[in-house]
RNA sequence: GCGCCCGUAGCUCAGUAGGAUAGAGCGCAAGAUUCCUAAUCUUGAGGUCACAGGUUCGAAUCCUGUCGGGCGCACCA
């Protein structure tokens, strides 16, 4: 449960009771009460607004307000004492007996701690690393893949119907481009001898075996044809080599997708038709000429009658074309198409997770989504910033051209899959990103990967130390949640207690605000604890977890153990890493 | 020139939909250590939240402008 929302409830019932009885005014606001945990620890357990909010429209002073709301809240189960503060914060202290039960709440749920049903079933599509198949994934992709997949997750544990979404553009002239690319090297296999790859075609060596593959599979019956025979058959055959080497990819970094959805069969069933037809009717359309882009005007600028939609009205700049000048549809136009045939999968919610490049075209797809789906759709594009790969603090240079990009599979084999997931949600998705190698592998503090791990080796070491020397029926995590927890009363105990409980409560808004490094952080801040915790045993054996002449005390804290190890593996499972047994 | 993102401690970054005295890690200084190990912890110093206005009970957070950095900028994808 999410002991925050229980408690705004209880506020919002009071609140209702005295406009019931006419102390103050009826059907007041109550959207903006916030119950929170306090700031600063000692200004007690969970605090709310709600005196500050309701002063204005009831016409009380905030403080006035507040001793009316706190001799109520005062009666409320659990609440043992409040406090009126500041402007006028209501601060409240919870029985101990309260946080004792959340710790059995963990140990009953096991991983599924912080499940939710905040997001009501609603179906949310996750639309995510969608590469051009003309290539492995590199690091630029990792970022993205991570983001996309954890927001998934989280999605997804806090009560969202989630689908993970991958667009395959497949229809562009850049698959054209890989066709030809794979075709010299089909040359190549069958014995002619290519010399440089010419300007303009795809370099890297990833595109021998498709040209061995083509070979083997093709004879050399394409050997001196015109490019109309081969092309529309090497296109597809590349490209399926492409997304396999893709999806391999992904799943070295475990990711899967639900669907796939490709751009080819997009236009060939009519839907960009469809999609024009559909702003058409809605008067969104028309052919006009673009004004060249303020200030710099390319080279090759001149002024040409296109399709255009009417992106302005909806917030962009200026309207979007949909028909390029030779009449063929601009990867906007399918991309519209795409988003409307979400939308008529069922999708009111969509996320799109795009890389930094791809920043300036927000605003139109926004646009587009606001158009076709009349309003009711919403898209939320979080854009990844850059990652800067570093290695003992200098700049790894990745250059295309110089073929000295590094592979996602390169990273993964580096720093490894778990290494991976966990540092690229260590910033934000807008921030810039640093990514050292060598940090990345450390084992100390500075590693937030290793950190996390090792206070939940830490935990499973400390169980395997009781099961023995009490026999594992009695140190099972439904054994424990049986355990006199009431015994945990040092104050650095219930502090890490009431850490666990505000875990579902992250789960809920890191889901809302679509923030999957929340629980990264998170997952930092619980270990930081746990860690403290163990080194205070150091320092006075009476707080350590196993003292062998107490059994009680010993189950009681084990179950505190079992309770941090099981909040951890709860984090991991969305972030996608394995909790470690041992380091 | 325009748009988007960013600007918080010496460095790298959080800041929980506007809350109380601004938070971590690294680095620096001093100390601790029989459960997983000095791979960890404790304490301390360190801030004009880029700058200037505005909104209100209250702003790092929202609005406007300025400065600085990143990404992008008819028809490519």
């Amino acid at each position: 449960m999410n002991l925050f929302q229980h408690f705004r409830d209880e506020i919002i019932r009071i609140v209702d009771e005295l406009a019931g009885q006419g102390t103050i005014p009826a059907g007041l606001d109550t959207a903006r009460i916030a119950v929170e945990p306090p700031r600063e620890a000692a200004h007690g357990d969970i605090t709310t607004n709600a005196a500050m909010v309701l002063s204005k429209p009831a016409g009380m002073k905030p403080r006035d307000l507040a001793e009316v709301l706190s001799q109520r809240l005062a009666g409320i189960q659990w609440i043992t004492e409040t406090d009126i503060a500041g402007p006028g914060f209501i601060n409240m202290r919870l029985d101990s007996a309260f946080w004792h039960q959340r710790l059995e709440e963990v140990l009953l749920a096991g991983t599924s701690y912080g499940d939710s049903t905040f997001g009501q079933g609603e179906a949310v599509n996750v639309e995510y690393v969608s590469a051009n198949p003309t290539g492995p994934l590199h690091v630029a992709h990792a970022r993205g893949a991570v983001v996309g997949d954890v927001l998934a997750s989280l999605l997804e544990k806090a009560g969202y119907a989630v689908t993970r979404e991958y667009y395959v553009n497949d229809a562009g002239t850049q698959v054209d481009v890989l066709a030809r690319s794979a075709y010299l090297r089909y040359r190549e296999a069958l014995g002619e001898k290519i010399k440089a790859i010419p300007e303009g075609l795809y370099p890297g060596d990833y595109l021998i075996s498709v040209g061995e593959a083509l070979a083997k599979k093709f004879g050399d019956q394409w050997l001196d044809a015109d490019e109309r025979v081969w092309l529309a058959d090497i296109r597809s055959f590349a490209v399926t080599m492409m997304m396999d080497a893709i999806r391999e990819d992904l799943k070295s970094l475990g990711i899967d997708f639900d669907v796939f959805s490709s751009e080819k069969a997009l236009v060939e069933k009519g839907s960009v038709e469809g999609v024009l037809e559909k702003l058409e009717k809605m008067d969104l359309v028309y052919t006009g000429i673009l004004e060249p882009p303020k200030g710099k005007t390319p080279d090759d600028w001149e002024p040409r009658p296109q399709t255009l939609f009417k992106a302005s009205q909806f917030g962009d700049e200026v309207d979007r074309a949909l028909k390029k000048s030779d009449g063929t549809w601009t990867y906007f136009a399918t991309d519209m198409a795409y988003h409307l045939d979400k939308f008529q999968r069922g999708f009111k919610s969509m996320i799109d997770v795009w890389g930094a490049d791809h920043g300036g075209y927000v605003k139109r797809m926004n646009a587009a989504v606001g158009a076709v789906s009349g309003g009711e759709a919403n898209l939320d594009v979080k854009i990844c910033q850059m990652v800067n790969l570093k290695k003992g603090g200098e700049a790894l240079r990745m250059s295309k051209r110089a073929g000295t990009f590094v592979t996602l599979s390169d990273l993964i084999g580096e720093v490894g899959r778990d290494v991976v997931r966990f540092m690229m949600l260590t910033r934000k998705n807008d921030s810039q990103m640093e990514f050292d190698l060598e940090k990345a592998l450390e084992q100390s503090r500075d590693n937030p990967v290793f950190y996390v791990h090792y206070a939940h080796a830490r935990c499973r070491s400390v169980l395997r130390n009781a099961t023995t020397e009490w026999g594992d029926d009695k140190i099972s995590a439904s054994a424990l949640a049986a355990a006199d927890l009431n015994l945990l009363s040092d104050p650095s105990e219930l502090e890490i207690i009431k850490v666990m409980a505000a875990w579902p409560r992250l789960v809920e808004n890191a889901a809302e605000a679509h923030e999957p490094h929340r629980v990264a952080y998170y997952l930092n801040d619980l270990a930081t604890l746990f860690h403290a915790l163990w080194n205070k045993g150091n320092d006075d054996a009476t707080l350590r977890f196993i003292v062998s002449e107490d059994l009680p005390l010993s189950l009681a804290r084990l179950g505190l153990v079992q309770g941090v190890a099981t909040v951890i593996a709860s984090g991991f499972k969305v972030i996608g890493v394995l909790p470690l047994e041992e380091l």
